[in-house]
DNA sequence: AGAAAAATACGGCATTTGTCGTATTTTTTT
DNA sequence: AAAAAAATACGACAAATGCCGTATTTTTCT
């Protein structure tokens, strides 16, 4: 397991601290930064180049997108890369946000090059790295799900008719096009139809994301 | 809504409790008794013919094959037939497992004529009847989950590989093969073939499939 | 009664998926 | 060192899916 070389990229708006950060990781061998970006947006062009990345370093507070939607739309593209988010803010709202969105880590950015080499190699082996005082508040989310449940707030609703709803949970059980249309005495083209104006709704486009997208709404 | 005449069945291998829950629908005429099957495998061989049935009555204790592990599979393949357990015995295993395998509605034999006929009708407009006494198990059984806790008896583990668990999370967020072998730098070929490991583990034929067995079992 | 929403249905076409079989390389276990 | 398990990879073919346009009938709302 040695000279792993890890391949890590920084997402961090402010030159001298993305100074700080390399200089912290330029003592570790098996360590190297690919590239940086000064914002969400420009992370996702760079990686849309190259993605061969296992950990990103991601401020919270940057212009243009920020570093949650920033994590959120990583996560989604490039599942197996794993995000730390770097940041100044430790609020109940920010760390819940993060991890919503899919953060594997959450460290304050007074962290030393010791700790924060020892959470790198954390989260890639599967690990959750956080300072210890974020530990603790995210303990305390996970016993008041109060805030968990102020989700949905942009989120305009989503509604289904009765016969696409009913469609999709037999999508879900793994029934195609034609077994859903025997079970429902309707021919497949109708299914097909119902199908495509689900896709329409949910915005998706495979019966996957379809499921996944209407179980995380309670949809189904 | 007149006339919407209901398309039953009865599973029951006692011939005189058959007949004895025809007479006592015969008063209806909403509602026909289509057919009737003496045991759980006959009454899958003949939804195979005919599946356009809206609710079927199906007793427990059955030789062959039992009235709850017809339930798993017919609301498998039919997930729009409502099932209502018509049964004497009424031990919290057995409702459970009745629950458990997708049971709409769970009544005792002793129910006279005009409450089944309410239930039957209940059960097709989404609701979930029962006697009273079981309601009120089934309210203990969500307080005290120590018994939903008891699943997963015989049911050999399945392990899946650092891999295919990797791969199968992927899957699950409605990546296509080629994104996935781009994520994980490997190629689309060897991407199928994992898949088709898992298929094979998993007993599955289908990315859906595949994925909800695994989240049923925490495997991913 | 008239308008709007929902459910029904067909055809075509490019893409993706599911299922074979086979085979080499790498890693782990014995 | 040998055996077993895991990861890698290719090709081929049928079946299923996603996406487009169009159109009629039913149901629901106003």
């Amino acid at each position: 397991m040695l000279a792993m070389n890890l391949k890590i990229c920084i997402a961090e708006d402010n030159y001298f601290l993305t100074k700080a950060i390399k200089e912290k990781l330029s003592f570790f061998e098996d360590i190297s930064v690919k590239f940086h970006a000064n914002n969400g947006a420009e992370l996702i062009g760079k990686l849309e180049e190259n993605h061969n990345i296992d950990v990103i370093l991601m401020d919270i507070q940057m212009p243009v997108m920020d570093g949650i939607k920033a994590t959120e739309l990583v996560k989604n593209k490039y599942p197996q890369i794993k995000v730390i988010m770097l940041t100044v803010v430790d609020d109940d709202e920010c760390i819940f946000n993060a991890i919503k969105a899919g953060a594997n880590g959450y460290l304050l950015k007074e962290i030393d090059a010791e700790n924060l080499h020892k959470s790198i190699l954390e989260v890639t082996e599967g690990g959750a790295p956080m300072t210890p005082s974020i530990a603790l508040k995210t303990l305390n989310l996970l016993r008041n799900p109060d805030v968990s449940s102020s989700e949905s707030k942009d989120e305009e609703e989503i509604k289904l008719t009765k016969r696409e709803t009913e469609i999709l949970i037999q999508l879900s059980k793994g029934l195609n096009y034609n077994s859903i249309s025997d079970n429902l005495i309707i021919s497949p083209s109708t299914v097909r139809k119902h199908i495509e104006n689900i896709y329409k709704k949910l915005q998706v486009h495979s019966k996957m994301e379809a499921v996944m997208k209407a179980q995380k709404r309670n949809l189904i």
